[in-house]
DNA sequence: GTTTTTGCAAAGCTTTTGCAATCCG
DNA sequence: CGGATTGCAAAAGCTTTGCAAAAAC
């Protein structure tokens, strides 16, 4: 068997994937891989200006659509309806519950969601059935500093 | 002799439940139960304007918005981030699988992702736990209508 | 040198909000 | 009447687009 080799933070070849290679590019795809979570276009540019990496937020939004349509990073919406994009090293379809506060995501196993999913479209005679699912809640910590701090 | 309208929920109610009965919070409710299936607020918004019963935007989108609040609407989002309201008779949580082409949406059967998404709940120690399950693809009809079009 | 990409600002969208006039109860 | 509600228009977000300048190949 072929020997994977362990997908380190190499944005260049993820650069490759959409086009030419520039400074940009890179950085943004630097970044969202180091975010190692959902984030927003609008976090992304922000975070990048800050760190004195300025790059066109048009940019930012360019370059994590054209992931996105490579299939490299995984796209949802938040309850307010912005886009948060993650970094996906793999090929494989995940879901992920996600933190409503302080944005933590880990991924869960979506097996049953998945065969669940698929026995729906096989028995409503519906093609191409994609899905969406999302799971939101407050992460240990963030409900622990929540008890702490709001007493009611 | 045309009589009332068949038994259909009465938006009365609905109404009531939202604060004040006014003529435009009725014509909203009616018009959301009637569209029965997933509406945006601008489509609703259009309708209703072109069918000479016309209501504020504003209004439109403070009536959905209650209406989901009191939950008494399903609110999912299209891909193109538009949210889309659709009126629930019952005070049960569904979900649905919609046809991309025509909008057709049909409740399916949630049972076993409602008892994943609690366990997942349950072992992550995340509280507050909500989900969103979306399932999309292309009804048998319209699928028929596309049969040569789409070579995968 | 040619073509892609960038960045800014402006436009596009859906949705929300401010506020005077209006309506419900 | 008094307070909730409406509607308009303006504002607020996020995201996309047009276009000249800059960068990549």
């Amino acid at each position: 068997m072929a020997r994977n080799r362990q997908p380190a933070p190499t944005p260049l070849n993820e650069v490759a994937l959409i086009g030419r290679l520039t400074q940009q590019r890179t950085i943004v795809v630097e970044a969202l891989i180091q975010a190692n979570g959902f984030v927003s276009a609008q976090a992304l540019h922000g975070q990048l200006a800050a760190d004195s990496s300025p790059v066109g937020l048009s940019t930012v939004y360019r370059t994590l659509t054209a992931l996105a349509d490579a299939g490299r990073a995984d796209l949802v919406r938040d309850a307010s309806g912005e886009r948060l994009f993650r970094y996906r090293p793999g090929p494989d379809h995940r879901h992920y519950l996600i933190c409503t506060e302080c944005g933590l995501s880990r991924p869960v196993d979506s097996g049953p969601v998945e065969d669940w999913a698929d026995n729906i479209a096989q028995a409503s005679g519906f093609a191409n059935v994609r899905h969406t699912v999302e799971l939101a809640g407050v992460c240990p910590d963030c409900g622990r500093r929540h008890a702490a701090a709001e007493p009611l």
